[in-house]
DNA sequence: TAATAAAATTGTCAACTGTCCTATTTTGGA
DNA sequence: TCCAAAATAGGACAGTTGACAATTTTATTA
């Protein structure tokens, strides 16, 4: 039923220091489980022994690589937001293209991200957990941070003449405008097959914003 | 510190039928409480236990009035998405005024809603909710087909011309805009400040989008 | 005011939660 | 091959959770 999952960007790990390869394998094994859950079944399902028993292993062992909760929620958000930062950076700026052309793949590729069964679940996760958790919170806005800094890039060239801080709040509302269509366009949304026309009207509707926009 | 609540659109309670007056008025206090403690520290806290202390009461009367968790939270979510149904409902049509202004006005009411707590707060957790859960899901988006019912009606005005499911679809474009600053520019997100300035862009990027969309 | 339905209290239950501690087994390098 | 470190198992703990039953108190109205 489901798309062949990308196992390979789905968590990025920090690299082991010390321990062995096999308690390095397990802690990957215990992040994309939790992950696994948390996308299947949401965060309070994701208990420590709910996410043992997922891995086939049991709770003491658990506790041995993660000893808290707390530590294992922190370290698979940050893998997870990590692969997500390494995604974008990849996106390639394709030198010589024009930014209009620029613009529209950069926003294709993250409304087509949108689409996605991952995406899909994780971040309105994401967005609740980071309402009452400062270090969600954090992480999660650096990531954006992040993905905003290329479309603040491309307006800059589009639009030289506008102050900087006309342009931030342009790549905003760019970037906020994508992220909504989460909750009606994304996995499984009522408008989900609405997907690829939306994405049309936004991209065609961004670059008028960013060509027309005029200070106040 | 923060703004004096507006009780009085806060939950839409069913009608009492049967029984006393004193236990309506413990219902409304229940579901009010377990509100508040939703938006404050999140979904997980919400327990029985929890809502019931806050309350001044015994887990015992609160498991009378509602017999589940599951009941509880129903209800809870079936009295708030109807007070914003009610209070996007009332939202005057001003019959006269220019499609454009009303365009205008009602998509500012909507993005101000966004920047309240209590908007910014909840919205995310019915999402989060929403992924796992058919009820949360249902009522959700019947609330959003309801407020995008206005917007589709304001564009068949503008663009009669325009065939319906392209009404549809930029319509739904520009509710998922809107509901997409949540995360970023909503109550004490990192752009809260530049709420105004988005909204400006936005309000006249939508009317952009709806006078020169162009069918494929 | 008395009768009675509704509301609220109190105590209990099994199941689940996160955390901790102590064996035991496995691993990989000396 | 041996051995110390790493990984895993197993059990125990106190606290929390949702649900329920028996009981007492309160509110409403006949």
């Amino acid at each position: 039923m489901d798309a062949i999952p990308k196992l390979v960007t789905d968590l990025l790990m920090p690299g082991r220091e010390g321990g062995y390869a096999k308690g390095y394998e397990t802690r990957e094994l215990i992040l994309r489980t939790a992950l696994h859950i948390l996308i299947e079944e949401g965060y309070r399902a994701m208990s420590m022994r709910r996410i043992a028993a997922a891995c086939g292993m049991r709770l003491g062992n658990l506790t041995y690589h993660y000893p808290t909760r707390e530590d294992l929620v922190r370290e698979l958000l940050n893998a997870v937001i990590s692969s997500y930062e390494v995604e974008f950076g990849a996106i390639v700026q394709a030198p010589g293209l024009e930014p209009e052309e620029r613009l529209t793949r950069l926003c294709s590729l993250i409304i087509e991200d949108i689409g996605s069964k991952k995406t899909t679940r994780l971040f309105p996760e994401l967005w609740a957990l980071a309402n009452h958790d400062a270090f969600v919170y954090e992480r999660v806005h650096e990531l954006y941070d992040r993905a905003r800094a290329p479309l603040v890039e491309i307006i800059a060239e589009m639009r030289p003449d506008l102050p900087e801080q006309d342009r931030l709040d342009v790549a905003l509302f760019i970037s906020a405008s994508m992220e909504g269509l989460t909750v009606f366009a994304g996995y499984e949304m009522p408008f989900a097959q609405r997907l690829p026309a939306v994405e049309h009207i936004a991209i065609r509707s961004f670059i008028d914003i960013v060509r027309s926009f005029q200070p106040a």
